[in-house]
DNA sequence: GTTCGTGCAAACGGTTTGCAACAAT
DNA sequence: ATTGTTGCAAACCGTTTGCACGAAC
């Protein structure tokens, strides 16, 4: 049921070696990847995809609601395959982006936003990730 | 001090009308506007203004730190003169963005985050605005 | 043989850069 | 004269679209 084949079945369209490959990497990256990064890991995998075939598979399952898209960096779209409520943090030196969990933060105050109907929310953390 | 020809002698460059037009345009614009419809804005003012000027501008005081950029809008870089910290709301239907002041939000759960180094966080709100 | 899917290349929208003309000093 | 600034056009990058070829049913 989750892997790649099964998934482009139910989405109803054909299995494809290139298909398979987006799905195969998209879903178990969780570095918040771009497209491009995407196409190069997939042509590991499948020498063949071109950039078209990423964009529209990725398309197709941000259309269906397997993966999301997240305003993270700016110029490029990245995706993200983790479908929970979470946040995020940004190292301002690397770039690289990290799944907070959402249990990890509260958020409070909503009471104060009466003009507004909230329907999600996230916190977005800058700074830099400590070596360990 | 605050007006538009003070800040571009400050900055060490030429208080040029088309500099001017697009100081003005973009500090008085909380509806964090892109690039695009400053331009439009600016030629309002002064219209032989070009977008090079425009962008050349915006970077400037970007880099100098009068204004700043926000990731709040796919595929489009929007500016924003407040430098406070805030809180943004996203209308999903409307693409509208609203400040929403710092003390109307806590946010709690900091110490979970021992790994991470936070210099700057904020909450990214969305939903839709009630109609007053 | 009709449909679906592909890779390629062209087009597109936002942003940056190169450059020749021009204004300021 | 030298420097700084301009508008325009071309280049650029990420993304989308058009299309003819090829594979699947």
């Amino acid at each position: 049921m989750h892997d790649a084949i099964s998934i482009l079945r139910n989405l109803g369209v054909q299995p494809t070696p290139q298909r398979i490959a987006v799905i195969d990497c998209v879903l178990h990256n969780h570095s918040h990847p771009t497209a491009e990064q995407l196409l190069k890991a997939a042509r590991q995998q499948c020498p063949t995809v071109s950039r078209a075939t990423v964009y529209n598979t990725l398309n197709l399952l941000v259309a269906k609601g397997l993966i999301r898209t997240q305003l993270l960096r700016e110029g490029v779209v990245v995706f993200d395959p983790n479908l929970e409520r979470h946040h995020h943090f940004i190292d301002e030196e690397t770039g690289e982006i990290h799944d907070i969990p959402w249990e990890y933060l509260g958020v409070s105050g909503g009471s104060n936003l009466k003009d507004f109907h909230i329907r999600d929310y996230q916190v977005i953390l800058r700074g830099r990730k400590k070596q360990e």
